[in-house]
DNA sequence: TTAATATATGAACATATATTCATATAAGAG
DNA sequence: CTCTTATATGAATATATGTTCATATATTAA
């Protein structure tokens, strides 16, 4: 193995950096099972417009979660199978402990 | 699904956390083949002794490596599979974007 | 056009965290 | 014992980052 080159290293740190965040993972957790526009996550995890707005900018940025317009509301969701792939790899991790 | 109280995305974050540092994903990436012991991994991924040493006290913490010892010389390695799993699920993913 | 609603964004502030540097601890060699 | 090697650790510094607050943008309704 060690596959891996400095940039890979750079993404991958960049990657899981995003994860590292309770605000962060609290939006994905919601998104789990379904789209929702900003201010239904905000309502659901209890966090400020304004920061949830922020942060799913780094999301979207990242790659992590989609979205789409309907009129003046956004839906957000997850961007794919592999987010939700790596959220439960790190469950199954802190279930174990 | 949904499935995470307050407390579980608390430990889930910190988890990724820590693999959210380039350092520390560096160590990872060279414990992923054999055990090294601390010098050899700073001379491997070229950071300071100190560095590697804090770096190493985080990964121990979150029982991420576990280590042994012998005379001077204290050899570490990733704690269990599922390390490599979260680290190589990180790899596909950043891999097809 | 004006008001209301949904979302985004910039600046400021506070906090977290990674590295360096110096030094401490521990173990083996001579 | 003394010296050397391996590792750990505390303090200081610098940097990164998350939230808040105020406000901007955009869309729809009246």
């Amino acid at each position: 193995m060690k596959i891996l080159d400095e940039d890979k290293i750079i993404d991958l740190s960049e990657l899981f950096k995003i994860f590292g965040d309770s605000t962060r993972v609290k939006i994905i957790n919601v998104l789990l099972t379904q789209e929702l526009c900003v201010s239904d996550i905000a309502d659901k995890i209890n966090v400020s417009q304004s920061a949830v707005s922020h942060q799913l900018r780094i999301l979207k940025q990242a790659k992590l979660v989609k979205y789409r317009k309907d009129g003046q509301t956004i839906y957000y969701s997850l961007a794919d199978d592999h987010v939700e792939k790596i959220f439960l790899m790190g469950v199954e991790h802190i279930e174990e402990l």
